[in-house]
DNA sequence: CCAATTTGACCTTG
DNA sequence: CAAGGTCAAATTGG
């Protein structure tokens, strides 16, 4: 694994960590300034981040055997069921989100599955883009309490969105999130982005959909990943507000020119700008 | 009636 | 073979 270490797989994590960069500015900037233009522009940001993972998925992982290869003897046994997919944990790059409520993250999610898991008290709850059917979308969540905390949730993320509804077209939210939107006060969170595949498959956490018991009830949100810790900071409590959000933007664009524009302007510098510019609020909010 | 969730069974992987 | 992931029929709610 750590063997391969391929200019697409450099690119990748790249991109990731571009990516999650991008995340951490939109919520500092939430929390940082009143809505407007810099948060607009943020969030396209982000989306840019989103679109060009996927695409660099979609080449990166040929269409050959990643469908559903039933490898399967056809008439196993007396199932009409027509094909399942193999597991993915492993293949997949995943994006490990611990949180105390569940996240919106501008997708919809559709439970597909609940399983009780080994070495954890409590059940792992498996969700799917909405949109999967429509778009083939492929992106999965998996969602369990967290052994050591309870009261946080571990997220997990698997593969990208394909649907092109993250963030704004979208936020049907069902009544149990309705009630969990309700909580308005602003908390810290911690972002850790990093880690070595931490491409997510949607972190801007806001929207989401399921009913269970065991995934909603907290508040704030924290993200965790492995590797670096220099990205905590107090920020905006980003999931309250998110329908008015992303409501109120027309349907994104992804192939908008302040995209691509911003992509060869921003070129090879964006880290260290997006880091820049993370700095600076860093400093901003802790005077 | 339609859509989302629940839940048990099936399938793949290690 | 056990554990984890997914499917789809049944159930439930709007």
């Amino acid at each position: 694994m750590a063997a391969l270490v391929t200019p697409a797989s450099v690119v990748s994590e790249l991109m990731a960590r571009g990516r999650q960069s991008a995340a951490v500015l939109a919520a500092l900037l939430q929390d940082a300034s009143p809505p407007g233009a810099p948060h607009e522009l943020a969030a396209e940001i982000l989306r840019c981040w989103d679109r060009a993972l996927a695409a660099l998925h979609a080449a990166e992982i040929p269409p050959t055997a990643g469908s559903d290869g039933p490898k399967r003897k056809p008439g196993a046994a007396t199932d009409t069921r027509p094909k399942r997919r193999a597991r993915v944990s492993g293949r997949e790059t995943a994006a490990r989100v611990e949180t105390k409520r569940t996240v919106e993250d501008g997708y919809i999610w559709r439970k597909y599955g609940q399983k009780e898991i080994l070495n954890s008290s409590h059940p792992r709850l498996y969700f799917r883009c909405s949109y999967k059917h429509d778009s083939g979308c492929p992106a999965t969540r998996q969602v369990q309490h967290s052994d050591h905390d309870p009261s946080l949730y571990v997220i997990t993320y698997f593969g990208h969105h394909t649907c092109c509804v993250g963030g704004d077209t979208v936020t049907t939210t069902t009544a149990a999130e309705e009630e969990l939107l309700k909580t308005p006060e602003p908390k810290p969170f911690v972002i850790d982005f990093g880690s070595g595949s931490g491409s997510s498959g949607g972190s801007p956490p806001w929207l989401s959909s399921s009913s269970s018991e065991e995934e909603d009830d907290g508040r704030s949100c924290k993200q965790v990943e492995s590797t670096s810790s220099e990205l905590q900071h107090p920020a905006a409590e980003q999931s309250s507000s998110a329908d008015e959000l992303s409501c109120s933007s027309p349907a994104w664009d992804p192939l908008l020119p302040v995209c691509s524009s911003d992509w060869d302007y921003l070129g090879e510098t964006s880290f260290d700008y997006i880091t820049e510019l993370i700095n600076r609020y860093e400093i901003a909010m802790f005077q």
